[in-house]
DNA sequence: AACAAATACTTCGTGATATGATGTATTGCG
DNA sequence: CGCAATACATCATATCACGAAGTATTTGTT
């Protein structure tokens, strides 16, 4: 898929693979991956921006005796899901620009 | 409009724009302007890049004295909006994720 | 026991890219 | 004359996805 494309995503299902449950790194890229791909520099990438964007916290905890950083959405990470549905009316609206010009020409 | 957002979406829009018609700069901006907003430092970088990428050609002609380059878009650039319009199932998979974690919440 | 694969997180460098700021130059209008 | 509109160009900057490479443990598999 067209990194471009991708872009705007990325953060949105980040934050949605953990708003119901507290999640961490690894199972939250094989939660995304169904949907879309991402490497583990690019998830932790997004992960550490999220927490300094305050809309995750995060909480360390032994597993196993291997390390896990728990991810917890906060408000502001919900307000981030909301207003990202209330931009895809924009989002729809370019993309009928597009089919539509693509309309004339078939 | 989220900047992440319109990244993938602005090729696209550009080429939408000169699809049916050769078109020029300023004329691109003004059509384009009711779906996405596009500052002309962005427009004119991205007319550069889709002509390096053989997407489009460029012909510069005179008009009341002042100096056009007009657009004309080539099979490849087609074959871009194409592409654009195949993505956009998966486009559609992930917002449906977004939207169906969602509503187990409300 | 040896080895691979899976689990789990981290850091670094790079290339792509949208945008503001700034500049040049002409036409048209009041 | 002055200003907005038309039309294009360049530069510096900040953001960001990703590959590469690394560390370390656990869980199969032979």
């Amino acid at each position: 898929m067209d990194i471009q494309l991708k872009r705007g995503l990325l953060d949105v299902c980040v934050l949605t693979a953990i708003k119901n449950e507290d999640s961490y790194g690894y199972k939250i890229i094989k939660d995304i991956k169904p949907y879309i791909e991402m490497s583990e520099s690019t998830l932790y990438t997004i992960l550490k921006r999220l927490e300094f964007a305050e809309m995750l916290t995060v909480r360390t905890s032994e597993h196993g005796g291997r390390l896990r950083k728990y991810y917890h959405i906060t408000d502001a990470g919900l307000k981030r899901i909301e207003d990202f549905k209330n931009e895809w009316r924009e989002v729809m609206s370019i993309y009928q620009f597009v089919i539509k010009e693509e309309e004339q020409n078939e």
